[in-house]
DNA sequence: TTTTTTGCAAATACTTTGCATAACG
DNA sequence: CGTTATGCAAAGTATTTGCAAAAAA
């Protein structure tokens, strides 16, 4: 699902700000992944939006499509769905929430019996049959802010 | 950081049962394998599920683990975080949460303005510092609720 | 011109599979 | 006993890294 044009210029002017702002070099494959990623509403894997620049780039390579997407985040135009890397396991059967560290990758549970109370939206029916309702905070943990203020978090894998 | 002793033989029992209702043999390294998942409350990716185990019983092996963290979650003992697989990406900036598939791993956007104004409890300020917010409800999707009419799903990698 | 970024290729990490043997019910 | 599960080793994917050449500011 494409968003509207007038909205992707905007992105792409937030973009080219954030990029000027951090020091970093706007180039053609950059523009393009952003691009790429800004544009989907579903939530493409690395190899799904390498292809994707492909169509309009041939020559750029899964490795930068990795870079950029990773640089990205760390500029906040974009984000990661769940977990970075591995597959985690959760075998809290209580009703629970989760906390993720944006930094360390740390996931840990909390309890909210506010939270437990959310309804699943009617609109949510035509994608399909809900049956798990969870809320997901992400921020950085304690850990993670404590070095932080020793040293600006370089987040990289 | 582990739940109570009760707590952990009622999981127990819980196995058992859900074994045997399905015809799956009770193995010590599945036993285990739970047992670890279960007593958790961080959430464990399969090495250290692994390395857990090994302590008590150093011959398992490493697929074993996976097959069986598979099965578990087949069994609807365990759960899965995040994608399954790769990372996935997300470009979309407003406001918005989630909706998972948990057969074909779909995952795409809805907006709630009664979720958009969720605020973060006061006890996750304990765990670092939230940032984003946002639901994630899972299910099964349109498209796998009408495979599954023809063949019952066999939700396997 | 200086620094950053790219593409390539090779390396690493994570997860799955085939098969003979061992264990469960 | 018959079937299912295990351990091993090898194969697949997914993701990262080092480096020389190319491109941006």
């Amino acid at each position: 699902m494409k968003s509207k044009p007038d909205e992707l210029k905007q992105k792409m002017d937030c973009f080219r700000a954030a990029l000027q702002r951090r020091g970093v070099k706007a180039t053609p494959q950059r523009a393009l992944i952003f691009q790429e990623v800004a544009g989907l509403e579903n939530h493409p894997d690395a190899v799904t939006i390498y292809k994707a620049v492909r169509e309009k780039l041939p020559m750029v390579s899964l490795d930068t499509v990795y870079r950029n997407l990773w640089l990205l985040q760390d500029l906040g135009l974009i984000r990661i769905l769940g977990a970075r890397d591995r597959v985690r396991f959760d075998g809290n059967m209580k009703a629970h929430h989760h906390f993720v560290c944006k930094a360390c990758g740390l996931m840990c549970d909390f309890y909210s019996s506010a939270f437990d109370r959310l309804k699943i939206p009617s609109a949510v029916k035509s994608l399909g049959a809900g049956e798990i309702i969870q809320v997901e905070i992400k921020g950085i943990c304690v850990a993670c802010s404590k070095k932080s203020k020793i040293k600006p978090a370089k987040i990289s894998r």
